[in-house]
RNA sequence: CGGGGAGUAGCGCAGUUUGGUUCAGCGCGUUUGGUUUGGGACCAAAAGGUCGUGGGUUCGAGUCCCACCUCCCCGACCA
């Protein structure tokens, strides 16, 4: 991609109103851009970083087996009175009307949906076990919106649905996830905390919640100094940790994702039931899993930032390499940027060449507000030795290479 | 929903206390011309506004009063 040709607005400054790291970089960055409080579209760069996000859930999805489907966002109220989740979901829930009067609403989640459908079809041991996911926009019409992406009215979750003829069953795919929750977060570059939490509203008997401790997390977890536990922030305040009675550091953190072993609570209202090898007729043992896949992104910038702008772990970045020539007006250097730019996207990187016609001092601004790993700069140093210089986003270092080693050097960093 | 703050050019803001030739302003950005060219350059010219909306007070309202809308922050609730 040529920088002049995209769809990139990076601002020098974003509103005072906006107050946490990430909201901000994303402003500034020109990642997204508010519609009306607590609703955002998602601009190309905003939208490469969630396409990777998506990327990384499905590979980790599909690896444990796991079949993507996609479920309606239009919902019929009385598959919400039949959990009688309706009442409890309240003004949360958005609602509304169709032409004949038939209540709907918005889907804030689909244990409903995803249940119900299974209903349709699952009869025999033989059917099972399975796992459904999705990647879906949710509706939750927020008391307050905040932080940007952080807590939003319309957001991207991911949720899977596990269904099993026994607890056992049910224990194995929780574990499972489990793991590939440790490998999405630890793709994404997050510093995370799992503990084990309150059900909530989703219910259910055992539930595991993943953190990221952040300046601006919504959450409070309490950790241990000396065995470094983690402790849900939900209870009351605690003063010891229960192991080495000693005191314990408050943290603030982002809840990410929710995984949760929810019995037979949905199946017993749906009637989701099988026939045993003996012929007895049993409810499906059910667990749900969550990630909050439009909040990742703000979690990532407030752990990857400096003054300068966001870094971008390798895998979520919306490009690998940033290609700036110092001085488009001069031929040598914009065609050996050129050069280089054709040589990397043939090696299937993404690059992007900032071939805007500005001061260098303004690109590498933008280059470093965007956080793209790699920059490859070239300017006097290629003409006068046809060097071009190669600079870690993250570690700040620098290398020079010639111009023909361009695919080794950045194959090595 | 309770409490606090804000809305003035594309972005960021000043002006509102004390209404009136400093009231349509500043910085950045944009356009044109020129000089520059390794960390947000400089000179010259220009475009861009129903001062959130509606009503009121007044000879006169960005400024005072009333109502409404919107956004942000703290709290309760949540991925």
């Amino acid at each position: 991609m040529y920088w002049s040709k995209s769809f990139i607005h990076t601002l020098k400054e974003a509103s005072e109103e906006a107050e946490s790291t990430s909201h901000r970089l994303m402003l500034r960055a020109g990642m997204i851009k508010m519609l009306i409080s607590g609703v955002y579209s998602y601009l190309p760069l905003g939208l490469k970083v969630l396409d990777n996000i998506n990327k990384i859930i499905r590979q980790e999805m599909n690896a444990l087996g796991s079949q993507e489907l996609l479920m309606p966002s239009i919902q019929p109220i009385e598959l919400w009175q039949m959990t009688k989740r309706d009442e409890l979901l309240g003004e949360v829930m958005i609602r509304f009307q169709d032409r004949r009067g038939r209540k709907l609403c918005l889907g804030p989640t689909h244990e409903e949906v995803v249940t119900d459908l299974a209903s349709r079809y699952i009869q025999s041991y033989r059917d099972l076990p399975f796992v459904l996911y999705q990647i879906q926009t949710k509706f939750r019409d927020e008391l307050r919106p905040r932080f940007g992406l952080v807590r939003a009215c319309e957001f991207i979750m991911k949720d899977a649905y596990s269904f099993d003829k026994d607890t056992e069953g049910l224990d194995e795919i929780y574990d499972k996830m489990y793991k590939a929750y440790e490998n999405i977060f630890k793709r994404c570059g997050l510093d995370f905390v799992s503990i084990k939490a309150d059900p909530g509203v989703i219910g259910g008997d055992v539930s595991h919640e993943f953190l990221v401790p952040a300046e601006n997390g919504e959450d409070v977890v309490y950790k241990c100094n000396i065995c470094g536990n983690y402790l849900s922030g939900n209870d009351a305040e605690i003063d010891v940790c229960p192991h080495c009675k000693k005191d314990l550091t408050k943290i603030n953190a982002l809840e990410v994702g929710h995984i949760f072993k929810l019995g037979t609570k949905y199946s017993d209202v749906f009637g989701l039931r099988y026939l045993d090898e003996s012929g007895k007729e049993r409810p499906v043992i059910m667990g749900c899993y969550g990630i909050g896949i439009s909040r990742l992104i703000p979690a990532i910038i407030e752990q990857n930032n400096d003054a300068d702008g966001i870094i971008w772990p390798k895998e979520v970045a919306p490009y690998d390499i940033l290609v700036l020539p110092v001085n488009v007006t001069d031929k040598d250097i914009f065609s050996a940027a050129k050069k280089v730019y054709e040589i990397l996207e043939k090696k299937k990187m993404k690059v992007i060449l900032d071939d805007r016609d500005e001061r260098a001092g303004i690109k590498f601004k933008d280059a470093d507000l965007l956080g793209i790993p790699l920059r490859i700069t070239i300017g006097e140093k290629f003409l006068k030795e046809k060097k071009v210089e190669i600079k870690s986003r993250k570690s700040k270092e620098v290398k020079l290479f010639n111009l023909d080693k361009i695919e080794e050097a950045v194959k090595g960093l």
